[in-house]
DNA sequence: ATCCCGAGGG
DNA sequence: CCCTCTGGAT
């Protein structure tokens, strides 16, 4: 089996195993997930989702962030970790929003990723998300997975990226993503995978 | 001790 | 490529 046709029975195993392909972030509009993404690095989605419903009701818009400073930003987000660089991020951002994008969040990924601590990961979750676009987004969940699968064998974010845009129809990458996510917390996970109970068993090759 | 839907700098 | 930033959960 190629990695092309190994690509195409993941997705079609993971849709299977998991029809609703969420977003477990919780937002309502799209300053909302890139802010929530942000928080996300190197944290669990279910902390940040405890943080954010304070810090979304104390600031509303990419304005009342660029008024603020970070160091009372940083008194919503302490829990998630990463506190001083999020908080100084998430302030510059939000200038950066308010003087060159009028205050709205951009639709690609070039623009955003001139955004403060906005990085392809983050950039390419709300194109896909947000704008409906094809979007390969390449967290610690799937750098795992698509390694396991023998999909490639890089370390380097931006490159795996591209690798699994080649391997990927850009209609399902999007939501093959968020199964990733959801597989890699339920079964694929870093330790102790359970493979016993893996929807995928039969054709991975467990490069571990 | 190791990992959590990362990003930036060296 | 590598390292650092950081609290919380297991």
């Amino acid at each position: 089996m190629d990695k092309k046709q190994i690509a195409l029975m993941a997705v079609d195993a993971l849709k299977a195993e998991y029809p609703d392909a969420i977003c477990s972030l919780v937002y309502t509009d799209p300053l909302q997930l890139l802010i929530a993404t942000r928080l996300a690095a190197q944290c669990t989605d279910a902390r940040v989702n405890i943080v954010t419903p304070a810090l979304f009701e104390r600031f509303k818009t990419a304005q009342d962030f660029a008024d603020s400073t970070p160091e009372e930003v940083a008194e919503y987000i302490k829990s998630c970790g990463l506190y001083k660089t999020k908080s100084k991020d998430i302030v510059a951002m939000a200038k950066m929003l308010c003087e060159d994008f009028d205050g709205i969040v951009p639709d690609n990924i070039d623009d955003l990723i001139k955004l403060p601590g906005i990085g392809r990961k983050t950039a390419n979750l709300v194109c896909g998300d947000i704008f409906g676009k094809p979007a390969v987004v390449v967290d610690t969940h799937c750098i795992r997975i698509t390694k396991r699968l023998g999909l490639h064998n890089l370390k380097d974010q931006k490159k795996i990226e591209f690798a699994l845009r080649d391997l990927l129809p850009p209609k399902e990458s999007n939501d093959f993503c968020h199964r990733l996510v959801l597989h890699g917390r339920a079964v694929c996970t870093a330790r102790n995978a359970k493979c016993e109970s893996c929807c995928m068993d039969g054709f991975c090759p467990k490069n571990i």
